[in-house]
DNA sequence: ATTTTTGTTCAAAATTTCTTGAACATTCTG
DNA sequence: CAGAATGTTCAAGAAATTTTGAACAAAAAT
């Protein structure tokens, strides 16, 4: 549930263990030098700041991570070279990577001739949201109907107590008109930032 | 995460260990027999609903549990009637009405000679949406100038990506924006259901 | 003042979720 | 086609969260 806040690592502190062999310039000025897959203060901070607004989603670390470094970083970057960056391993980035590009978090760029599939962060207000609400609002409300169905069908008649829970179903069903009203409100508005 | 849904138990299938003596009848007209402490099929799908709703928030299953019988129950009930009914830990069940009082999902109902806390769902979505909105959501938000100040501030004047990464902090400054708007808006709906 | 009732707290156990890494599948290249 | 590059899957391990239960504190009753 998390209440109280828990100070956690930003970045991963570990030290490579072995010499890597990966190259892979993801776009950056130099070659190959020592300055390869450091992140920059900029970034540093976007991974922060998306890693906590992620968790209060209670979506896992290693999604806001990916977010944020793609959020922060203009050249489209590939899988390897967010695995490389943020040291996370291979099944997460790209389990994490699955889950933002379903939601329309993250663009597929198109580089002639490279193999590697590449990703920028997608910005727009409105895609985000409705993405949002497609994949984890939605499916909740979808089984709407059905679950108020199921809620009514357990009455039993002549009880002296389903006077009162007809009340509550009407308070449910009040509920649900609600999602419905505000939702297309959300989206209109998200429109226009 | 959770994306794909797991089956749980609805409700602890323990069998009691030790005939209880505790008694605390909340209300059911029976003083003292068999009937006592057993959920009716409307409690047992409204539980099952609650339950449902609040992992979609990713709340933990006993404060659905809680909040679902109090919904389904028309007299209030004391924590150990909840404890027996439910057949949860007087741990979990103090910590998951201290959750819900303080969110003001519950309501406690003066009982004239009677010991014992005794509570009731608050079912105004008005007062629910205010209550999570304050708790959950508003925290973040208050964050919102501090960190979009360290992000600016993370920013080097004179590199080639200053210029995207000035973009970005517009990007998320908007971001805040929409919800200062939007937020509003939810609560004034609320109030109309 | 002592005992009983009521409710809270918190360390340990149980459970759930996340991450890793290696095996596997697929697609491209030569 | 063989080999290399790329990406996915999933079992096992690690980490985080939730639940339990017993000790404790506070308030009321006797």
């Amino acid at each position: 549930m998390e209440t109280t806040v828990k100070p956690k690592k930003l970045v991963r502190t570990s030290a490579r263990t072995t010499g890597g062999s990966l190259s892979s310039n993801g776009g950056d000025g130099s070659r190959d030098g020592a300055s390869r897959q450091t992140l920059d203060s900029f970034q540093l901070q976007a991974i922060s700041f998306f890693v906590h607004a992620f968790a209060a989603l209670s979506l896992p670390r290693s999604i806001g991570e990916i977010y944020g470094l793609l959020f922060s970083t203009e050249e489209a970057l590939s899988l390897d070279d967010i695995i490389e960056r943020l040291r996370i391993s291979k099944g997460s980035a790209s389990e994490g990577l699955r889950w933002l590009r379903s939601l329309g978090a993250v663009n597929p760029v198109y580089l002639p001739g490279v193999r590697k599939e590449h990703f920028t962060a997608e910005t727009s207000l409105r895609k985000l949201a409705t993405g949002y609400l497609r994949d984890r609002i939605n499916p909740h409300l979808e089984n709407g109907p059905e679950r108020l169905r199921l809620l009514q069908e357990s009455i039993v008649e002549g009880m002296p107590q389903s006077s009162f829970q007809k009340s509550r179903i009407g308070q449910v069903a009040g509920w649900y008109k609600f999602m419905g009203k505000i939702l297309p409100l959300v989206k209109a508005l998200a429109g226009k930032f």
